[in-house]
DNA sequence: GTGAAAGCGCTAACAG
DNA sequence: CTGTTAGCGCTTTCAC
């Protein structure tokens, strides 16, 4: 059961001073050892086997406090079980690691207040970065206090990043990673229609909510861009993006007379799963009667061999940190803009009539 | 845009003493006007305006280093993505956050080593407690090294928490929260028996992992408790825990021969959704044909209307977290486990013949 | 009710 | 190559 080390003091932890006087030498000289600092051999087995015996670790609070970075990032996010944001989270976390820095995470539920004092909280821990990551409804509020933790972060030589969300402006210092959310949503549309499809029915948006907002955009782009005149009645609006609003919508819809539509687009995939199940259940076919197009790409539309737009989750988490730990601060690229695209699966069929 | 508040210096971020300068008092002041101690009302509004004005923010560093707890814990997990573990990830920052902790993460990958070295990692950042979630390999190097940890963090004033996974051993400092993994899996057996169900494939054991462990045990205390031999050809081993892995075992199951079993108990959901995929793709259906239950109970086995058992995820986390932060050190409980059910759905039906 | 001063554990000059 | 010493920003006695 591993020789249990003994402490100098019960209910204590050994410090660099135990290390130093068990060793015979300064705490300086332990401090050198142990930052890898060249000394002699014969001292640094000593120190070495000090630390071993005492089962000493260093104090990341001191070391912070002595003017070390942290070598800590933060990160904010909606909620770690979404599938959306678990992968974007995961992949800021596995670069974070990679790059030898811990995470300090922090869930907000997507609401803007929680979010704000997790910023807060993460400002006193001296953070190298704070991570922010998705959706927001993107208010004045918002915008104006994000701003001031910007200016604060900036001062300390730490970094905001807003990861999958807009830019807060040209004078805020933080740094954007974006992907392209209208022009896959663009793209998707022009699938549609080049298959055929004209009444291509919007389901799930949430206004207010930035990438919500952006595909609906990239929505009525695509239509456009085709001389297809837009249609607010085929613009379906949600509560959720959940596989249960869809299932609700889609069946509200049908419930209320025959399809008026061909096709259906839905803000994300767990959407286009629950407006999936309420077309089988209503005896509608996918894609022979109805095609179906989805949004994020996450490993279930695969499963249902949903046609869907592919995010680049992994991407965008980890460019995340290399910027936010980038070497030049003032040269950092501070807005990028990752691509989307449509991956094809067997949801959509050509419209014949 | 918001004031930007003018800063003692750029570069760097205002401290208690700039605050005190600002406010025309002494930083012991401040001190005890920011930590809510007695104070006159005409000082304590100077101060507080000072902060306001400075854009103050406490270093926790030097807070902690002055004695004061730091107020975070740590959660070691295997991954974020996984559902399972995501799940419990989730609850213990939620827990944690709603106790006015702050999270620090550390994904492992179930690598031992990259576990080891995150405790390690933790025990530097002086966390009131250090949360281990999920399974492990439970072997001598593991037990061992854990129990020096389990030692250092109780020298430390902190914990070790074991969540979902067995305890150390009673003579080291650890608590550990687990689920009924036996109990689950007898009772899942048992509902197969007692539904006239006698070969029973067991699909996905994983060996060595304790949770993958404690399952088919209780699977063999199942089928022993109804007077039926075990059949060691009915326990298929794999190599993860995955979908596809599920959809593998049983093809090759399946393409050995004719069925020599009438139902099927899978390691887990994922499992059990893979098997099913590959039992219909075989021309056998679901629970005509074959019975399936799986183990979990996450989201996507209501979907797919499988007889699961039920996991308290929720609880596991939160149960976790409130016994690591548990008021008596002493006293505190130092091993709960809870209960596990099965979830009867539509994939189980009685044998006939 | 408030200020002065010691010290938490560490790093980084600065001397030797 | 090594030891001495001065802080980093904060809390907390101890005096006043």
């Amino acid at each position: 059961m591993g020789r249990r080390p003994r402490e100098p003091e019960a209910g204590t932890r050994p410090t660099i001073r135990d290390v130093a006087r068990s060793a015979g030498v300064s705490i300086a000289t332990v401090s050198r050892v142990l930052g890898g600092q060249p000394s002699a051999t014969a001292t640094r087995t000593r120190v070495q086997r000090a630390v071993r015996d005492l089962g000493y670790v260093a104090n990341s609070h001191a070391r912070a406090l002595a003017g070390i970075s942290t070598r800590n990032v933060a990160i904010v996010v909606n909620s770690v079980v979404s599938p959306f944001y678990g992968h974007i989270a995961q992949a800021v976390e596995s670069q974070a690691a990679e790059e030898g820095r811990l995470c300090l995470i922090s869930t907000t539920g997507g609401d803007l207040h929680r979010e704000l004092a997790a910023v807060k909280l993460m400002l006193q821990e001296h953070t190298d970065a704070v991570i922010l990551v998705g959706n927001v409804v993107d208010n004045d509020e918002y915008r104006r206090r994000m701003a001031e933790y910007a200016h604060a972060l900036a001062a300390a030589a730490s970094r905001l990043v807003l990861c999958g969300r807009p830019p807060l402006g040209p004078r805020v210092p933080a740094i954007a990673v974006e992907y392209d959310n209208a022009g896959g949503a663009r793209a998707a549309t022009a699938h549609l229609l080049s298959a055929g499809h004209r009444r291509i029915l919007y389901l799930g948006h949430k206004p207010g909510f930035t990438t919500s907002e952006g595909r609906l955009a990239g929505y009525r782009a695509g239509l456009a861009a085709h001389g297809v005149e837009p249609d607010e009645s085929l613009e379906v609006t949600g509560v959720n993006l959940e596989r249960a609003e869809g299932y609700r919508l889609m069946r509200e819809r049908l419930r209320a007379g025959a399809p008026d539509f061909t096709a259906v687009f839905a803000a994300n995939d767990q959407l286009a799963a629950g407006a999936r199940q309420a077309l089988l259940g209503h005896g509608l076919r996918v894609p022979e009667d109805v095609s179906l197009v989805g949004y994020d790409d996450l490993p279930p539309a695969a499963d249902i061999g949903l046609t869907t737009v592919h995010l680049p989750h992994d991407e965008l988490g980890r460019t995340a940190v290399r910027l936010a730990l980038g070497r030049a601060p003032d040269r950092a690229e501070d807005h990028v803009v990752l691509g989307t695209h449509v991956v094809v699966r067997q949801s959509v069929r050509p419209l014949t009539r």
